[in-house]
DNA sequence: CCGTCCCATAAACATTCTGCATGGACAGGG
DNA sequence: CCCTGTCCATGCAGAATGTTTATGGGACGG
């Protein structure tokens, strides 16, 4: 068993189509078809079943798979990581966020590593939640994450803080000024579907209990801009990082201030470029 | 790239030498060399220092090293992973546990489990504390895990709750009925390094001050059986789960007693022989 | 200074992988 | 009903890769 067999069994499995995988392996199709068959010659069984349209995992391939994926993202981080440790240069660096965060906060700090740094390409994945984002980070995607989880990570250090500040309708009699959570009981609430949950309820219904009332729900968007773009149209509040928001938009801050931390991450120690990233993570919070 | 060039990077590491390594493998030593060699030149530099006795990891494999493990490890998991979910009667089934568990609680369960299915082998990983249990199977050494760690993995369930009691020397006017906490005060200490962390502060001291007292430490033990002996022969007292302590050596119980639960956990769902074995694993605990 | 241990190198051989050409199964359209 | 396009499997030759056997060189210890 090879680690192409297994590559080639992963991609099968996302392109959903043998042709092409075979396209985004760079391989013609029969090479591809015959590693797989060598594959599943070798665990004994077949892995996926070759519909007319697309493929299907069998048992075997859905419990073949989560390893093999381990497996295949784990060889590319050690092959980074070397060549990392290497002192090159050139290379990729992957990084792993929400998308939040990569919307709101990475740009600043994209743009000032590659000027500093040309010939090291970020790489960035994107997930809607933080649950998506750890458990993609235990599969290996990236070499370091930036977020709200990775407990129980190897190497997590706090980058720093993250203000939680409210987006008001235009016009709004409270804008500006700083408001208090239990102002803002009775409004409709913009939710968002990562947020984080704290105590095993979400981070806003826990706040709002605290300050007295519970939040009615107007929407519920899946990424954060999403919500911020609906508040300011008018169409609810939302409590959302202070990065999330445009320039453009108005914020309101809160009293007390709300804060949370923010972490980075990884499934291994910081070397090499990962570690060379974080000061322009922590410089680009405010 | 390959994934036996991984392994035979893991193996020479491990055996801390090329010749041993190849035995190890049931390969040439020219074979592995050639390997490492052809490693080395794809990462584009030396993963290791040959040294007149033995090697040692330059910082470019010391970066490579982690994940080549996870990812070999991975790649073996999924091969088993994959026979298991053919129905396979023959296979392996890697099991990780502290060595207390391991040889407290797995006798009966292993027994019966070779009865019952002959063919199926256990293999089992042994650990000194929690924490290296938790981080091995991080790296995937094992298809599952029993002990007190395994927060955040994907797949973890309580299987039941162990008793802690204390073992007294013998003919300790305490001995037999149940004990207070309090009542141990200014007693030597058995301490043991698998003692789990709890809020900061090793399990006994945080239950000891909050019974009004703080326990002296007689002895530190890396294994729970050796502190087990050490109390049996009247070198102090250990408070050790029950399952650790010997049919033959008198426990003395708590009041309250003290119980804490037990997991079993993954890095994926419980499939095959895995979810197999949780009832014997259940039926195991008082 | 010589023997021993350990790893590197060279060349022959064996294995494995790939690409090309081709064939069979299936679904949709005329 | 047949034709055609799509998709995956198979057979075979050439290329690439891995392994073995044989040999060489450097470090250490007696």
């Amino acid at each position: 068993m090879s680690l192409r067999q297994m590559e080639y069994f992963v991609t099968v499995v996302e392109a959903d189509s043998f042709t092409r995988a075979a396209e985004l392996l760079h391989v013609t199709q029969p090479a591809l078809s015959h590693q797989i068959k060598a594959l599943e010659r070798h665990v004994g069984g077949p892995l996926l079943e070759r519909l007319p349209r697309g493929v299907r995992l069998t048992p075997m391939g859905r419990a073949f798979l989560p390893h093999a994926e381990v497996a295949v993202r784990s060889a590319a981080q050690a092959d980074r990581a070397a060549r990392a440790a290497a002192g090159a240069q050139e290379g990729e660096l992957h990084v792993a966020a929400v998308h939040a965060v990569a919307a709101g906060l990475l740009p600043r700090v994209v743009a000032r590593w590659r000027r500093e740094r040309p010939g090291m390409e970020l790489v960035l994945h994107e997930y809607g939640r933080d649950e998506e984002l750890d458990d993609a980070m235990e599969r290996g995607v990236a070499d370091l994450a930036v977020g709200h989880g990775g407990a129980g990570a190897a190497a997590r250090t706090v980058l720093g803080e993250e203000e939680v500040v409210v987006v008001l309708p235009p016009g709004d009699r409270l804008a500006g000024g700083p408001v208090r959570l239990a102002d803002l009981a009775g409004r409709d609430w913009i939710r968002c579907a990562m947020e984080p949950v704290v105590e095993g309820r979400p981070f806003i219904d826990l706040a709002c209990a605290r300050a007295g009332f519970t939040p009615r729900t107007a929407v519920r968007t899946e990424h954060t801009s999403t919500a911020v773009a609906m508040a300011a149209a008018g169409a609810g509040i939302a409590a959302v990082p202070s990065y999330a928001v445009p320039e453009a938009v108005p914020t309101t801050p809160l009293t007390p201030p709300w804060r949370r931390p923010l972490h980075t991450w990884s499934r291994t120690p910081f070397t090499g470029p990962a570690a060379a990233l974080l000061p322009y993570l922590t410089a680009a919070l405010p």
